[in-house]
RNA sequence: GCGGGUAUGGCGGAAUUGGUAGACGCGCUAGACUUAGGAUCUAGUGGAGCAAUCCAUGGGGGUUCAAGUCCCUUUACCCGCACCA
């Protein structure tokens, strides 16, 4: 037993006072810059699943240093956002001094585990700072006209009094309180990453990210090649646009469907005889939560507008024009052509309303189903014949973009970013509204636009940012005109901060910029970023999104900012189940260090499974890591003085070496572990190890458990500082075995094995497995068809 | 519905990518040392069988000398998105 308690601080102090993680801007060694995802500071301190992704890129980040890079690995705290703010509302203090007092425990909580993180760089978001950087890369998104606000249906959290973006929203529910979500009207500032769509999924070609993400991106983005189509509405000069994917099945169109909220309702007004009850139908809808209307909707509603029809233009016929909510206004056109014959939902639409289905593709029973796979065309005019939806589709555009019918038109998911909020605890948009000049861009040199230092700052009644009650706040000078004015009450999303961050890290303390130049030039990319999946789509994509018109408008130097992304798995309870307050599962890593040692909690991390997936917490392993170091400790007993490696040993440090400096690379650190243990295991059945043996070792288990091997190092005299010295590199020629088990099988079955000579001949490894009593009485009699002969492996004998 | 993922002993998980299934750890069993053991050490540990052997990687087919790994099919669970036109 060794008492990590005081070994552990002696070594954290050791590194604070020699600057030891310091990365210096410039040098010669080459750079290497890892990210991992800064954590939000709650309350309630560190969760147990941070030190994994911590302890994995901590390793990697000591072993780079080893290897003889300069390593940037900073740490820092996204602290704005809503939990600060209701925490700092309930206890009647600022957010900025509960943020200040999380931050103290989070910090000193990683600082007992021994991250290696470079604490000299260290920032939060919501630093005056910080976001005056922020605050100024928006001003750069409004000069370039991808900020703009508009009036916009948005997703309205009822109990948070809070607009949510997409993103925000989960299974119609607020991803915060669990609240229900309506509809509302609402002028909000937008960035347009739409413009960005393409670009988004072409710069992933630039990237090396897991797969999983990579389809995580382009499945968000939602790329969708189609066309869109006019159709006369009779008797008027007004026509419907929709967008479609499958225009070869346009013969089939026997009706259109209008969103409620469709504008050209009210232009056509005087027209539909029945106006009354489309108000009526609008009215309901947006009462109905987006829970409502997805979840209740099973079975569709809908308005036909009386009086109007539009035109299918191939057919030239006639066609009713309906309303209904399964039509969404912010996906395509807000309308859309029905083809009941091939689609579900427009043909259980058009069975409720008794609308004629025209089947045109052959296959399936359309009575009692539509069929939505591939097939003949029928019923389609030019189209008949063709048999596949490719040629058709093809077909029959060219055909309508010649009449100026159709067009071809990509469609996208994504949506044009919700940059605003009706919150306190969070960037103020730095933007000023004047009756004469409209909106007013904050000149940079009165940057930042501070938070106030006020006492109560709960939210307004009407939804409305508690910004919105501070008139000796928001009253000011309009920066044009000078006249009277009023500042954007809004702040800015919880995702801004986390934006732009990773660039912030190469120059923190730039009081004149945002980055210097020569930061962003020598750091580049970050090249190792790991963060959980559950950003894999919005912060990733919004971080992508700043970066590259951060390089279009010439203030970065790279399209992309991040090389490889991985993604770690969640630390599960001791049941198994995902930790949660409510199921009293909680590991609490404080308790776990105190009692086993930082070392102990790091290298169990690592052990406990696959890095990249879910793995349930279990004290027993975590024990059986504390033995593996205390058999570590007591081996010191055993050194002798001698720097050499024990000849016995040889062979088995060097391919551990590979293994363990491999499985680093390849995020297999659960692998790297056990390769460690059961080279002690080797190490345990030896009478004595020298002192070259045991620096090996505790060379590899260094930049997983940095403070007992650094403690041995030193107690017997091993060699320098190992967070200071150099990776082992192994020799290909040492980890060649002298012999091997030779496999012999007959018919694919193992029936024999035997130790063989590694050079030996295809020919000598067949008369060595023919020797064998067992194989002899296999084949006794019977004819051997063939022998495979896998080299340096086995033999298979097959026999008839 | 669409997209992604997972399935291997009592448990967490290995398996050089088609070549000895179960590394390593936990747990368990027996023994040693002990006043004691929830410390440590030794041996054993997928199932059946005295054994030779047989069976075994969610289920069912297939390819192959050889399949956890490849192909087809099917089931269960997890995650993300969702009337996306």
């Amino acid at each position: 037993m060794y008492n990590h308690n005081e070994i552990e601080k002696k070594w954290q102090n050791y590194w604070d006072e020699n600057k030891s993680f310091e990365a210096i801007n410039g040098g010669s060694k080459p750079k290497y810059y890892i990210l991992i995802e800064f954590p939000y500071p709650s309350g309630t301190g560190l969760h147990i699943g941070h030190p994994r992704s911590y302890t994995a890129l901590d390793t990697l980040a000591r072993k780079r240093r080893m290897q003889g890079y300069n390593v940037l690995f900073p740490m820092g705290w996204d602290a704005f956002g809503l939990p600060a703010e209701n925490y700092a509302i309930k206890n009647k203090i600022h957010p900025k001094d509960a943020v200040k007092e999380n931050i103290a425990v989070f910090k000193n909580q990683l600082k007992n585990l021994g991250f290696s993180f470079d604490w000299s760089r260290e920032f939060s978001t919501t630093d005056p700072d910080y976001y005056k950087w922020t605050q100024w890369q928006f001003l750069k998104f409004y000069e370039h006209g991808l900020a703009y606000k508009d009036k916009k249906t948005i997703n309205w959290c009822l109990s948070c009094k809070v607009g949510l973006s997409n993103e925000e929203v989960e299974q119609g529910k607020c991803e915060r309180c669990g609240g229900e979500v309506v509809k509302k009207e609402k002028e909000q500032w937008m960035l347009r990453m739409r413009r960005y769509a393409d670009k988004l999924i072409e710069g992933l070609e630039d990237t090396n990210f897991i797969d999983r993400v990579k389809t995580a991106q382009i499945n968000w983005i939602g790329k969708s090649e189609g066309a869109e189509v006019n159709f006369e509405v009779d008797g008027t000069d007004e026509r419907l646009v929709v967008f479609t994917t499958r225009i070869d099945t346009i013969y089939g169109v026997t009706f259109m469907v209008l969103a409620p909220e469709h504008p050209i309702l009210e232009t056509l007004k005087d027209k539909i005889n029945n106006y009354n009850e489309v108000v009526d139908y609008q009215i309901e809808t947006a009462k109905k939560s987006e829970f409502e209307r997805v979840e209740l909707a099973k079975s569709k509603t809908g308005v036909r507008l009386e009086g109007i029809y539009a035109i299918n233009p191939v057919t030239n016929t006639r066609i009713p024009i309906y309303i209904s909510d399964y039509v969404m206004m912010g996906y395509g056109t807000g309308a859309i052509m029905a083809v009941p014959a091939h689609d579900r939902r427009d043909y259980d639409f058009a069975k409720k309303y008794n609308i004629p289905i025209i089947e045109v593709i052959k296959g399936g029973d359309i009575e009692s189903e539509p069929y939505i796979g591939d097939g003949m065309m029928i019923n389609s005019g030019i189209l008949n014949g063709i048999d596949n939806k490719k040629s058709a589709i093809e077909k029959m555009i060219s055909y309508l973009e010649e009449s100026g019918i159709a067009k071809r038109t990509v469609n996208y998911r994504l949506q044009d970013w919700v940059f605003s909020r009706q919150r306190f605890w969070g960037e103020p948009i730095p933007m000023i509204h004047c009756d004469s000049c409209g909106w007013v861009p904050v000149p940079d040199s009165d940057l930042p636009v501070l938070l106030p230092d006020v006492a109560s700052y709960e939210p307004t009644d009407n939804g409305e940012s508690p910004l919105a009650n501070m008139p000796e706040w928001y009253t000011t000078a309009c920066p044009k005109c000078g006249k009277q004015a009023r500042r954007e009450t809004d702040t800015m999303p919880n995702w801004a901060g986390s934006s732009w961050y990773w660039l912030r890290y190469m120059d923190p303390n730039n009081k004149d910029y945002f980055v210097g130049r020569d930061a962003l030039e020598y750091w580049g990319k970050v090249d190792w970023y790991n963060g959980g999946m559950e950003h894999a789509t919005r912060h990733l994509l919004y971080a992508r999104f700043w970066h590259r018109f951060m390089y279009d408008i010439g203030l970065v130097p790279t399209k992309e900012p991040f090389s490889i992304r991985t993604a770690h798995g969640m630390v599960l309870g001791e049941d198994g189940e995902k930790i949660s307050k409510s199921k009293g599962n909680g590991i609490d890593p404080n308790i776990i260090s105190d009692e086993y040692g930082a070392d102990t909690l790091r290298t169990y991390e690592m052990f406990m499974g696959d890095y990249e997936a879910d793995t349930a917490w279990s004290t027993n392993g975590l024990k059986g890591c504390r033995r593996f170091l205390d058999r570590l400790w007591r081996i010191q007993d055993k050194v002798i003085n001698e720097m050499s490696l024990s000849k016995e040993l040889e062979v088995s440090i060097h391919k551990t070496i590979k293994k363990v400096s491999d499985d680093i690379e390849n995020m297999k650190y659960n692998t790297a572990v056990s390769s460690l243990m059961t080279l002690l295991n080797e190490y345990d059945k030896q009478d004595n190890i020298t002192k070259g043996d045991l620096r090996v070792f505790i060379t590899l288990l260094n930049p997983i458990a940095p403070h007992i091997t650094e403690e041995i190092n030193e107690l017997q005299g091993l060699g320098p500082i190992l967070c200071e010295s150099k990776w082992p590199t192994y020799d290909e020629s040492k980890i060649i075995d002298e012999t091997f088990e030779m496999v012999v099988q007959v018919n694919g079955k193992v029936r024999g094995k035997v130790e063989v000579p590694s050079d030996a001949t295809d020919e000598e490894m067949k008369s060595y497995a023919l020797e064998i009593d067992n194989i002899k009485r296999y084949i006794e009699g019977r004819d051997i068809v063939k022998i495979i002969v896998v080299p340096k492996k086995l033999i298979n004998i097959v026999i008839k």
